[in-house]
DNA sequence: ACACTTATATCTTGACTGAATATAAGTCTA
DNA sequence: TAGACTTATATTCAGTCAAGATATAAGTGT
């Protein structure tokens, strides 16, 4: 036994903001183990490939997202207990990544094995290990949220102030100070503004944002 | 292709502060790959073990540290690029560690395959993807520093908060205002004082500190 | 023109940090 | 044993920063 045989796979966190609430895009399957319960994507990695590519793969195949569309995508944490998996011994290695909602609704709607749910409630057991990957996640999420441009992979590309508020919000469950808020996020240089405003606004439209060159470059995806 | 077979390992990055620097236990390789190098500690983990506990059995063999003493120890990331191990395909699941400096200098005095080097002067190429290993155990080293009480396992029982501060400014490389520093500590309630002072000093004796009860019930290993 | 909603600017307050100072508690030397 | 010396500990003060509250501006609809 000097190397057994181990199965990798990567399970993906696919993470979005819907009707304000963050939420995961979880796959109900077909077959046992855990038939019918909702499960993360996921799927073996292959013998030749790298984890992260591995985790691009899962992202493009489940969202139908273009190869080339930006999306955060980072590693978060391996879960291996022996026991987690009835079939074999199986070692995940769980990314989460995360996409704009308009993204994960149209995959949503092409697919009925597809849901969307709420992080805080998932309403019914999940299979395998799956809500504690879930709950790390979530926790990996709000610790970064303050001190990296992570929030605005969750946006489309022209935002305002309010949206990315309502974007921490969702996030850490917690109300915000508007201009405690916008303050601290213009003293980030994360964002930048356009001069455009948003329409259709039965009042006073608040101005578009993007965020600036340099994070944009630099992120993940 | 639908489960190709791995190889998953741990390597443990078993980090101390010794000499007032953060150093790195690292064992010679005696065999190739990458005969020679020094490498950090690690071993296959096996079919009926879990991630952790092929961790803990990696630092008990390596550290020579008995089963139930106290050390920090938490999965960093996991290291899967498919060229990093030329024998096989090989996943790494990345564990640190922190252990008081009198462990691991028994461990280097008895076996001469074992060295202690700072992390940041590593003086040689390691084998493998080791070096990238260590530069991330830094880098969340000082990431967990000042919000979690992970210092502590660095420290013998008992400690002054010069002691304390040091350990600090050897993980940080900054130097750090001392009133302020012991207004901090004091502060987060990780420590309590036990009125003993330290003895065979030059000058007037500090007192004595302990990690308060509660943060040493919770932390790991 | 006016009411309404949100955006933006300004002001006040409290918390925290760093530096400086004063005092206490030991050791060492004469 | 007295006094110099070194470090520990306590206290104070000023500067910085961020959050909350308030006031004003800007746009839309009636």
């Amino acid at each position: 036994m000097s190397h057994p045989p181990f199965a990798v796979t990567v399970d993906l966190v696919l993470m979005t903001i819907a009707d304000g609430r963050l939420s995961v895009l979880l796959q109900r399957r077909s077959e046992e183990p855990f038939a019918d319960r909702l499960a993360l994507p996921g799927g073996f990695v292959g013998i030749e490939e790298t984890l992260g590519d591995a985790a691009r793969r899962i992202v493009i195949g489940k969202a139908g997202l273009a190869a080339g569309a930006s999306a955060w995508l980072e590693q978060l944490y391996t879960f291996g207990d022996p026991q987690r998996d009835p079939r074999m011994r199986t070692v995940s290695v769980a990314h989460f990544a995360l996409l704009p909602h308009a993204v994960l609704a149209r995959a949503v709607l092409s697919r009925s094995d597809l849901a969307l749910v709420p992080v805080t409630d998932l309403g019914e057991p999940l299979a395998f290990d799956h809500a504690t990957i879930i709950a790390a996640a979530h926790e990996r999420l709000k610790g970064k949220l303050d001190y990296s441009p992570v929030a605005f992979a969750l946006l489309p590309d022209l935002f305002t102030l309010r949206d990315l508020q309502s974007v921490h919000e969702a996030i850490t469950g917690k109300t915000l100070n508007k201009p405690a808020f916008r303050r601290r996020m213009l003293d980030t240089g994360w964002i930048e503004r356009t001069g455009q405003r948003e329409s259709d606004t039965p009042f006073r439209p608040a101005e578009l944002y993007k965020i600036s060159v340099q994070v944009a470059d630099g992120r993940a995806g």
